[in-house]
DNA sequence: AAGTTTATGCAACTGAGTTGCAAACTAATC
DNA sequence: GATTAGTTTGCAACTCAGTTGCATAAACTT
C-alpha cells in the first residue's frame, strides 16, 4: 500500500499498520462515519487507539470531522488540497430515513456577512432532510 | 407574570411555575445556554425537570435548539412569528474566546441549491471565529 | 546495544443526555 | 368536596461518546 503510505507522509503523519487500515477504511467509505462505526469495522480492536488515530488525522487535515447533531461526530476525508481554511469548506448532509451523513463536497459553504469585529475562523453547516435514494 | 404566563399559553404549554421560571431565564440571557448552565442558575434544581421543560419548550417551538460542536447543545428562544422552518432560520456564532454562543438572528442561514432528489427539513449552521467583544 | 521518543492497549473516568418509576399536583367529573 | 384520571415533577439509575493516565511495545537516534 504505497498509496497510503504517501498519504500520510504527505501529510506528516508517521505510517504505522494502524493508521494505515484507518486510511484504507475511510477510503473505502461513501459517507461520513463515526468512531464507533469505525470500531465495528475491526473483528479486535481499541478505541482509544482509534480516537486518538482520527485526532492525528484530523490535526494534520487528512480528514475532517463533522458535528451533524446525532451525537457522535462523524469524520470524512479531505480533498488532496484541503487546508480545512473557510473556502475549502462544503455542505454536509444528514439524512433523516437512513441516518447517513454525506460530503456535499461540490457544494461549497456560502459565505457569510457577519456583523462587525467578528472574525471567522470555522464553519459547521448541516443539513437535514431525505437523501434522493430514501426519496425512491 | 402575565406576559410569561401568555408566552406559554400562546405556544400550547401549560404554565406551571416550573415552566415560568425557566422561560424568564431564558428570556433574560443575552447568549444561548446549555442544559447545565440553566441547572446552575437555580440553587436547587432537577436536571431531568428542566431537561423536559426544554425539550417541551422545543418541541412547541418556544425555543430552538444550536448544536455548536462544544458537546452541550445551547437553547435560545425563538422569535414570536417563529415556526422553525428552515426560512424562519438563522446563524449562529460560537466564540472561540469567551466561548460563547450567539444566535445571529439577523442573518438568515442563505438557502442552498441540494442535489436532485434531495429535500431539506432543517439546518444548522455555526460559524466559529471571535466574537466582537473578544476582539476588543 | 542503550537510550529516547512515539504509538498502542487497557482500565477507569467524565459529563451530556436519557429512562423508569413513584410522588405531587392539576383538571375534570360526579 | 371527594373521586378519578391525566400531567408534571423529583430521584435514582443508566447509556454512551469522548477522554485521561499509565504501562507496555515499537520505532527511531546515538
Ligand atoms: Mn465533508
Ligand atoms: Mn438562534
Ligand atoms: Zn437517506
Ligand atoms: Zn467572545
Amino acid at each position: 500500500m504505497k498509496d497510503t503510505d504517501d498519504k500520510l507522509t504527505n501529510r506528516n503523519i508517521k505510517p504505522t499498520a494502524m493508521r494505515e487500515l484507518v486510511l484504507d477504511i475511510l477510503t473505502e467509505q461513501k459517507m461520513a462515519i463515526s468512531l464507533s462505526d469505525l470500531e465495528q469495522k475491526f473483528h479486535k480492536s481499541d478505541k482509544v487507539t482509534l480516537y486518538r488515530t482520527l485526532k492525528t488525522f484530523e490535526e494534520k487535515k487528512l480528514i475532517h470531522s463533522i458535528d451533524d447533531g446525532t451525537g457522535a461526530v462523524k469524520y470524512a476525508l479531505c480533498k488532496e488540497s484541503c487546508q480545512c481554511h473557510p473556502e475549502d469548506l462544503h455542505v454536509h448532509f444528514f439524512c433523516l430515513k437512513c441516518q447517513h451523513t454525506f460530503c456535499l463536497s461540490d457544494i461549497p459553504i456560502p459565505s457569510i456577512n457577519l456583523p462587525v469585529n467578528f472574525s471567522i475562523e470555522n464553519i459547521n453547516m448541516v443539513v437535514k432532510g431525505v437523501c434522493s435514494s430514501c426519496n425512491d
